[in-house]
Order: structure tokens, then C-alpha cells, then sequence
DNA sequence: CCACAGACAGACAACGTTGTCCCCAGTACA
DNA sequence: TGTACTGGGGACAACGTTGTCTGTCTGTGG
């Protein structure tokens, strides 16, 4: 009779219903086996746990989702590109955190585009998941305004939302660019190479503003050797270091706004066997290896996802709390290597 | 009066018999409204579209999936580790294919824990997720069965099932090592020291297998050089060099198994100001800036993720259609840079 | 022997949506 | 004027589960 049914409707999951018939009990206690309830009969239990797993059954998570109004939990992490290690790693993090809360990540790339971004939210709203985790594109979040006054747990992290208020986790940019040209100019260095990409990025203004901070410190004119570049691909940039070299006044040292900046300057000066000094923003797995010795703003990526995620469920257990700031603090610290020629 | 309503339950969502109530409309026709079907009266669906733009209506498509037995629109990836970017790579890659099908990906670190792994399908079923990519660890699957044949679609990445029959995209580890190593034999070298770590990996199986292919037709035997080693920490792999080299007859060539081995032997090779030949699995992003010249497999990881999103929704498409089992090629590249001193 | 409490199973409604069916108004045709 | 048809809105049930409530059965104390 058990394969006459298995075989009569072999594609369909089994039901509750299906396993309470099974077993000869109510629909509900199948429920309350499923829950764990104590207050059931021990051999009611345990026939109902026979005819479960007889069947096959599977809770449908997505009904007793609808009809408890529990959470789902899930949650969102929209992010500007997955294949990029800084998000990867806020992504581990962050699922890692979500593990402890028996929750499932949704990670979706933005791609940098802010349409894009906003869908993605809406998308995940009507999902219903329990809370947003958001690396912000453009320049207006006020579209999630609604969503945070009705309770949803919505964390900006790298940089913050325009236009709503939430709790974010942002890196010490500004900081750590600072001690960095700092260093520099403790050096000796006064012509001090600042190579930066699109300023439409919050990251990328808060370092230029720290590298401005150093110098002006020091009095020295913050836009004397600022270059802007315009792509990331690599060579743009080391476009922008042959340049400044080439003046009438070479820089006697680089500060490259990212790690891809960086990585064109590597390059470029290579290719001229030039010495200049190099420092930049980013620290990266194999800064270690880099051809020549560069100092580098490091910061704990994983720090970031971590906190994100533990302000979605600290949120998701108190929605009223105040609203958190998080800055994940930079250090210095000396990379690449002292090869020898081959 | 709506001012009253938000009021009472702010933080309630409005459902749509709220908006059929605002709109003056029956619930059905707020819920064609939604879905776009056409045959609704212009006035009636304007009203309907004001209550819900009025109200901050959103679907909820928890209960949209259990009603209509739809698809969650939602497929989950099971990796080992989100942080490891070939695993990223390939998220980002099935995201880009899910996203043309309004697709979202949960994705999961199974951790290389076969209790997790099997923890993690069981949970993503239970959401309904419309189909599976499983790069698996351990070596038994067979939990999965049942699911397959109720038809969820399963995909098995970088290492093929145990216990259970499911498409595969797998890369071609054994052609391409072979390939490298015959390369290797080409160029004269006799005595190639083989670095792989555990074995219980199935690429890396695959990978020694080529390894010994090539190097028996060249009539050496190929166990003559092999080092195994236990450790994902570099310096392990240095000793695994070192240990080789101090050895009566030391090898004039390396194969690492994986980059995490190759950055091992390069920093020792470079502390050692030793010139022997470097081959090696994996390329990777830096590697054109590693310090000495090194031969790598390359192969493509995004097409990795691409392969096994699309066959998740083909069979999504047609349940019944035949086993599919891709193969991503590889091919040899030469990395690393001839640096001067610093 | 009765009253009562406690333990526990089951009937029923509900979550928010969509599928099915029916009904009504309007139109065409005989 | 009656009939058949069509376009379109609404009533109702249903998806698979859980919350609430009721009812039954057992055991205990007076």
C-alpha cells in the first residue's frame, strides 16, 4: 500500500497529512513531532518518526514560514561583485556568523549598479528575509527608508547610505591613509605620488581626505601630485606613475588609493627598474610576494561581514535599539619581498 | 482615515486584501494587479496600483510560492569554503546565469564537513530551493537520492558523487597535469619531484594520476620523486622542497599540486636563491607577478559556475533529460616575472 | 464514588496568496 | 424579445503548516 501510494504520486514531497495518515495520528501531532514538542506520547512519537522517514518527509519550510510569521531564516547580502576577495571574504564572514543562527546568506552582486541594487532589495523584501546587509552603489538609499521604519534590520557596510538612516561598519579609510603618508613623510619624502580612481566612491574620497590631512599637516600642498584615474584596469594607473615620473619633478614616493592601483605602479616601475617608494591602500594575500617592498593599510575584512551580521541579529532581537556606527580600524604594515635577480 | 490604519499596525506589512480594501476592489483583482494579467480594467487597475504604491504594499512571496507551487526562484550552492576565491569565482559566475532567470543563489560553506554538507542539502530542500550545485566533500552522496528522484535538479562541481548519479562539471585534472608534465619531460628534465597534499581530494587524485601517466611514458617510474604532504600551511610544502633538494639526487624540476603549495615552493626556492623549474596546478591572479618563472594549469573557473547554473536550470526546464557530464579544459601558461634586485 | 486537575490528541481556523469557478453586464445574433 | 456568447470581477477553496481551543482520558485526593 506504501508503494501503491509512493508510486501514484512519486514526483509530489509527502505532507504532513501524508505522514499523519501513515501513522494513524492527527495532522497536528504530526506537527508537534516535527517540532519537538515533549508532550507527546512516546509511542505516538515514535511512530510518527517511522512513518516520517518511511515517506521521506521533508518539512515545507516555505508554509511554516507563512503561517507562523516566523522568520526566514535568511538573510541578504547585496554586495558590488562576489568574484571581488574583499566581498568574498565580508561573505564568509558574514555566513559564518549566520551559522550560529541557523541562517542562510543571499548573496547577490549589485554590480555596481544602483537600479540593480534597488531591485535587488525589493526582490529580498518580498522574500522576506530577516535583514539586508548592503554595500551601497550610488548615492540614494532613501528607497529603503520604508522598509527600516517597518522593522526590517538593514546594515550598510564599506560605505554608508544617503538618504535613510542604518547602522553601518565602515573601515578607518580616512585613518589609516593618514598614518600611512605620515609615514612617508616621516621618511623624508616630500613629493609624495597620490594616485586615486573615481572619486564617486565613498572609500576613495575618505583616503584621498586622509592622504590631504597628512600633507597639509606637513604643509605641503595635498594636490601638487594627485592623479585620477579613470578604469581599473591595471595599466591606467601605471599610466599615471610613468606621467608623474616623467614631470619636471618626480614624486620620490606612491600612494595608491587600492590595491589594483597598486598593482599597475608595481608594474610600471619594474619595467623602469625604478625604486620609488611604494604604499598603498589594501593589503592582500599576495602583497607578501609583491617584487619589491611596499607598506600597505591593512584592516581585518572578515571583521567587517562579522559585524555586519551580528548588528542584523542584535537588531533582530531588539528593533528598537539605537543605531550602531562601526569602525573597523586600519594598521600599517610592510609587504613584498626582497627578491633576488633571476 | 489610511493615516489611522498605518497608525494602528505600523509595523504590520499590508497584504493585498489591505490594498482591496483601499482600492475599493476584491482581493482576486488586487492579485491579477500584481501578476500583470491583462484583463483587468484600466481604471480599476490604476486604483489598484495607487492603494499599492499608497500603502507600501509588497508581495509576500513566501506565501505566493506555497499557493501556487511555483519555483522559489532561489537555487543553493554548497562550496567548501566562500572564502577561497576559485569557490567565489564560481558563485559569482552562477549568480550572473541565475540573474537572467530572476534567480537568487544561497550560497553555503560546507567547511569540508561531510555532516555539514549533508546538514546544508537538507536545509535547503527544506526551503524549496528550486535546484542544487554541490561542490561535495566526503565520499558519500547517497542522501541525495531520494531528493534526485523526486526531481531536484543536483550538480556536482570540482569533484563528482559518491553513492548517487547528478550532472557534473568537473576540470579536466588529468590532461592537464599531464600536459604540464610532459611539457616538463620536453625540456629534459628527468628528475621532477611531484608535491601534492591529501589525497582523500578527488582533483587531487586526478591530478598525481596525470602526473604518473606522463611520466611513465616517458619510462620513469613515477613515484620516484613524490612528496605528500598533510598540511594546507605553506611552509609545509617548503620542507616538502627542501627535503627533496637536500636529497642524494635531488630533482631539476618541481610539479605542485595546487598554488598553495606552488607559493610554498617559490619561497623557498627564493630563500635558497634556487633556480629549479616550477610547474604547478591553479593559476590565479597574482601569479603573473610571482618572483620566478613558473608554468601553471590555467583554466577557466567561471566557466566552472556558468556550466553548472545552466544545467541547473535546463533540467529545471526538462526533469527527464540525460545525464549530463561537462569537462572545463585546462591549458599551460607560463606566469611569473623576471624581476631585477632590489 | 465523585470532583478536579493535568496530560495530551484532535478539530478547526488562519497565514497571504493564487487557481477555479461562477455570475453579471454588455453585446451580437436570430 | 430571447438566447448565446464574451469580457471581466468576485466568492471560495486551497497550498502545507502552526496557533488556539476543545475534548477525552487518566490519575489523584477528598
Amino acid at each position: 500500500m506504501t508503494d501503491q501510494a509512493a508510486g501514484r504520486d512519486r514526483d509530489r514531497r509527502p505532507t504532513m497529512v501524508d505522514v499523519a495518515r501513515a501513522a494513524g495520528v492527527s495532522l497536528k501531532t504530526v506537527s508537534r513531532v516535527a517540532n519537538g514538542v515533549p508532550t507527546v506520547r512516546s509511542d505516538l512519537a515514535d511512530r510518527v518518526r517511522a512513518a516520517m522517514s518511511e515517506l521521506g518527509f521533508q518539512r515545507n519550510n516555505v508554509a511554516a514560514n507563512l503561517r507562523s510569521g516566523r522568520n526566514t531564516a535568511t538573510i541578504g547580502l547585496i554586495i558590488l561583485d562576489l568574484a571581488n576577495p574583499f566581498y568574498s571574504t565580508i561573505a564568509a564572514a558574514a555566513a559564518a556568523v549566520a551559522e550560529r543562527f541557523d541562517t542562510q546568506l543571499i548573496t547577490a552582486s549589485s554590480g555596481w549598479d544602483p537600479v540593480r541594487e534597488r531591485e535587488l532589495v525589493l526582490d529580498l523584501c518580498e522574500r522576506r528575509v530577516d535583514g539586508l546587509i548592503i554595500a551601497p552603489t550610488g548615492d540614494d538609499q532613501s528607497y529603503l527608508g520604508a522598509e527600516i521604519a517597518r522593522g526590517m534590520p538593514a546594515v550598510f557596510i564599506d560605505s554608508p547610505p544617503s538618504g535613510c538612516l542604518a547602522d553601518t561598519v565602515l573601515i578607518d579609510n580616512r585613518t589609516g591613509t593618514r598614518d600611512l603618508v605620515r609615514r612617508l613623510l616621516a621618511e623624508g619624502h616630500r613629493d609624495i605620488g597620490v594616485i586615486t580612481d573615481s572619486l564617486n566612491d565613498f572609500t576613495m574620497r575618505e583616503r584621498l581626505a586622509g592622504a590631504a590631512e597628512a600633507l597639509e599637516e606637513a604643509g605641503i600642498e595635498s594636490g601638487r601630485h594627485f592623479r585620477r584615474i579613470y578604469s581599473d584596469r591595471p595599466h591606467t594607473a601605471g599610466d599615471a606613475v610613468g606621467a608623474m615620473l616623467d614631470s619636471s619633478e618626480p614624486p620620490t614616493a606612491f600612494f595608491c588609493g587600492n590595491n589594483r592601483i597598486l598593482l599597475g605602479a608595481v608594474e610600471e616601475l619594474a619595467r623602469r627598474h625604478d625604486r620609488t617608494r611604494l604604499a598603498a591602500f589594501d593589503d592582500f594575500e599576495f602583497a607578501p610576494l609583491l617584487p619589491r617592498p611596499v607598506t600597505v593599510v591593512g584592516y581585518d575584512t572578515r571583521t567587517l561581514g562579522r559585524l555586519a551580521a551580528e548588528l542584523v541579529f542584535q537588531r533582530l532581537r531588539r528593533p528598537r535599539s539605537a543605531q550602531a556606527n562601526y569602525v573597523v580600524p586600519t594598521y600599517l604594515v610592510d609587504r613584498g619581498m626582497a627578491v633576488d635577480p633571476v
